[in-house]
Order: C-alpha cells, then structure tokens, then sequence
DNA sequence: AAGTGAATGTAATAACATCACCCATCAAAA
DNA sequence: TTTTGATGGGTGATGTTATTACATTCACTT
C-alpha cells in the first residue's frame, strides 16, 4: 500500500490541494491553484493524477474530465466505484454497490468480456441542492 | 418519436457515417469522413451529434470521448443503458439491465438524489480480441 | 565516478468542444 | 403583409483537456 509519505513533491502537492478543494476538479483547476507552489506545465499535474490514481488515492470522473480524492483510501479492497455527481453544486459522492457489480461481473462473464474497470457515475442534483 | 426522415442534411450525414463506421467514432473522425460532404467546422457535427443523442439515435461514450450508434433505436423506453468497451477493437456493446437500474435508482432515493442520468461503461476486452 | 531508473521542467502540439456572429428558412402571430 | 421567433446552417476564433518529445535532475547502486 502507498503511504502519503511515499508521495513525491509534485504528488503531494497535487493531492493536497485537491484535498483542500473538497470537490472534483479538473487537472487545469488544480495547475492555477498551485502555480505559487512552483508548478507551470499541465504535464507536471496530470503526470502526478496518473501516479495517485494509480496509487487509489485519486479517482478520474470520465463524465467530466476532473479528479476527485478517494472517499476510502485505506480500503484498498474494494471493487468497483461509483459517484454520484450533482449537475448544481458539482459535488461527487462516492458509493459502491455489490449487486451492481455482480451484474456487471456477471454479464462480464456470459459475454466472455475481460472487464478491466467500470465506469459508473450517476449524475442528477443532490440532497442539498434539491431542497434550495 | 424522431423519424430518420425527420433529420436534416447534417444530421443525416452524421448519422450514415456512424452507421457506416459500425463502431464508437469521435466527433472530428465523422468530420474527417465527411469534408467530401461539404462538411468543414467542428460545430456542424457537434451540432447533429447533439440532437442525435437528444433524439435517441445516438449515444456518447463519456469515457472515450466518442459517439455510436443506438443499438435499439425503435425501444424509445429503455432505461438505464451499459456500454462494455473493447480497450483492443474500439467496439462497444449496448446493453441494459434492471437490476443494475434498479440498484442506482435506489441508492439515489435512498439519498435523495434527483437522477437525471447515468454513465455506465465497463472496459476491457471483448471475446473476439480476447480469444486472439 | 559512472550507470540506472524515476521524477521533473518545459515547449509544443494534439485532441476535444464551444462561442460568437451572421445568414437563411419557415411558420405563426400581429 | 409584415413581424417575430424558432430552427438550422456556415465559419472563424477561441476555450478546454490531454499528450508527446526531449532535456535535466535526483536518489541510489555498482
């Protein structure tokens, strides 16, 4: 397991400020944010999103094109992930769900498909937003 | 229901040429095959694609930017819809299932999530190429 | 010291998507 | 009949997301 500690400069950098941000962002969003840190190129963000995501820390939201630090990090067992994500407030939760993974493992299986990763993102408005 | 009589000029030639491709195409590959059509900017098939996918005829795969054709066109009450992507072959695979719908609608009442859609592509890779 | 592999810095470019503006058509309202 | 509004279209420019290519640096090993 990947230790925080372990991270390099550029990864920790990255991490951290998509942990302060408390919400998905995208690669650019997190370049301005730490252009004070020293850090100029996309390449150097989306080369550090690749190593945490790699590493479990981070999950890519396909259905926006941003990055969303991983509700679980410590559980490095489970399976596969889903978001919801809130068209209002642009918040994502992460949830997983056994059954939809059965099914999906599942038809895997009868199609003779060698499932790699799954892709699940529900999008809509939340709780909060829903009331406003 | 939309016809595909009902199509325009542009829509049409966006629609025969994603047909014809048989596979997921991006948007600025269906523009590539379309320049002898009369076809030069970006907009022109953005804009069929959006009303494509507005009318059913069409699906975009989120998680590789790219857009195929409806396998059920005529079943204009299908629900939540899968997609398994070859990672090998580009080719995709529509398919649906209750269960799976069912277990995302109830999470989102669960949380009082107002679904509005949902992303569901497994990658991987399909028997054809895994046999090979 | 020299070799190695991972990480980094940087410019350039590719790939994906939208905006802004203007024009044409057509049908319904005035 | 004129006006208005909705829809579609043509086009250049721009915005956004992501990768390639190559040089350099750093930590570690031999």
């Amino acid at each position: 397991m990947t230790q925080l500690q372990d991270l390099t400069r550029n990864q920790s950098l990255v991490f951290e400020r998509l942990t302060a941000h408390g919400a998905p962002a995208s690669a650019y969003d997190l370049l301005d944010g730490l252009r004070d840190a020293g850090l100029r190129n996309p390449n150097q963000v989306y080369r550090a999103l690749d190593k945490l995501v790699e590493y479990g820390l981070v999950h890519r939201l396909e259905s926006i094109n941003a990055f969303v630090t991983c509700a679980h990090p410590h559980d490095h067992k489970h399976g596969l992930i889903a978001f919801a994500i809130c068209e209002t407030c642009g918040q994502a939760e992460e949830f997983s769900d056994d059954f939809v993974e059965e099914r999906l493992r599942g038809w895997s299986m009868d199609h003779a498909f060698r499932l790699s990763r799954a892709i699940i993102e529900i999008r809509g408005a939340c709780k909060a937003c829903t009331v406003a």
